[in-house]
DNA sequence: AACGACAGCAACCGCCCGCTT
DNA sequence: CAAGCGGGCGGTTGCTGTCGT
């Protein structure tokens, strides 16, 4: 039994505001003020429902509004903020003065999370993502064989997450309930198949270790799903991973053409002291994308209330993270650890003469691996 | 020049929540 | 306590301009 509509749609005008409606609009309300929606068009004189004078009010004709030109800095905080919040999008608006909720869930769905999608795959995080540019891929500026068409995310349900990804699913997510594995990562036609159960037999298990030998490195990929942001693996080939489906798409040129060359986590020994990866609820463990020091403070499950109360100080926290502390805690707390990766060589970070670095900085690390503010605020930073 | 595909954006829709009655 | 209402939020859709063929 679903509500009474907002307003009688017989006779309201739909679609476009014209500049008339708006004057309308906005002398009413600079005469009496926001409020009563639902009657406020008749007042006027509007032929609206009070829903759409309220959105247009909100998104488009608040005085306070900057509209358009997103900066470098506000593209950085919406990927940060989107990093732990989701697509909590009144929230990270909150942190964008004269920015709506609306033009950033457009913004993010228009170019931040293509560009996350495509550098993710890519084995890089977030904040390269907000540093490069979408035009040093191969095949940028072409407009053709870029973003998935809403028609195909809606059938394969990919595309930022924002297609066929309903309320319950976020909230299962927020409360750390297992969900399923990104749909880009199993039903993409770049062959990369991931099945759960693979995931749960294979190095990257919900509770082990990250325990990569040298035979896994060969083929083992690690993904960051962008629903959760766990951590999930695959065996398939790399090139299969980053490679499109055709030659257009073909990321050849990036340095990824090794055989063998594949980002892998890994213990600093064998089967001990290493990072344990937590990645879903089950058996108790707590849902996190981040390897939770077994030793270090209490875990604090990702349930609906502890999400809410700290997230507040995790937006701060993100905003301003203090790397350095965070990783001097991690190091003394979970030993060794480092990326036994070439991934660097992607020449992203200026490397691409194939050098070799051993450590991965730990924001990339943590950011990769899919931590969330909840993760660090458990590890209490 | 025409056409189709796609990206970007404005706006709508349905659901949820808090408050009031 | 239940129902209704107002408002807010996130997801989705439709329109329009742009680009490539």
């Amino acid at each position: 039994m679903g509500r009474a509509p907002c307003c009688e749609k017989v006779g309201l005008k739909k679609g476009r505001w014209t500049a008339e409606e708006d004057e309308i609009l906005a002398k009413y309300i600079a005469a009496n003020g926001e409020g009563s929606w639902r009657s406020l068009p008749k007042n006027a004189g509007l032929l609206r429902c009070g829903k759409s004078c309220r959105l247009r009010w909100i998104n488009y004709l608040r005085s306070d509004l900057k509209r358009g030109n997103i900066t470098k800095e506000e593209e950085a905080v919406i990927i940060k903020l989107h990093a732990t919040l989701g697509n909590r999008w009144s929230l990270i608006a909150g942190h964008l003065p004269g920015r709506t909720d609306n033009e950033i869930k457009n913004y993010w769905n228009s170019h931040l999370s293509r560009r996350i999608d495509s550098f993710r795959r890519l084995g890089l995080d977030g904040g390269d993502a907000a540093i490069l540019d979408l035009s040093m891929l191969p095949g940028a500026g072409k407009r053709r064989g870029g973003r998935t068409s809403r028609s195909v995310a809606r059938k394969f349900a990919i595309g930022g997450g924002t297609v066929g990804r309903g309320r319950q699913q976020q909230q299962q997510q927020q409360q750390g309930v297992v969900v399923s594995p990104p749909a880009s990562l199993v039903q993409s036609d770049h062959s990369v198949v991931l099945d759960p159960d693979q995931n749960q037999a294979s190095s990257v298990t919900n509770e082990g270790l990250v325990d990569a030998n040298e035979e896994m490195a060969s083929e083992l990929v690690c993904c960051t799903s962008p629903m959760d942001g766990r951590l999930w693996d695959t065996h398939a080939p790399m090139e299969h991973l980053l490679f499109g489906p055709t030659e257009e798409e073909s990321m050849a040129g990036w340095g990824w053409s090794r055989e063998g060359d594949s980002g892998v986590m890994s213990s600093s020994e064998e089967g001990g002291g290493g990072v344990p990866v937590t990645g879903g609820q089950e058996e108790g463990g707590a849902a996190t994308g981040l390897g939770v020091v077994e030793s270090g403070p209490e875990l604090v499950t990702k349930g609906e209330e502890e999400v809410g109360s700290s997230s507040s100080l995790a937006e701060e926290k993100l905003l301003d993270w203090d790397l350095e502390a965070m990783e001097a805690k991690l190091w003394d707390e979970a030993g060794e650890m480092w990326w036994h990766s070439e991934h660097q060589d992607l020449g992203m970070h200026g490397l691409d003469d194939g050098g070799y670095q051993e450590e991965e900085p730990l924001d990339s690390w943590l950011i990769f691996s899919g931590a969330s503010l909840g993760d660090i605020t458990a590890l209490g930073w």
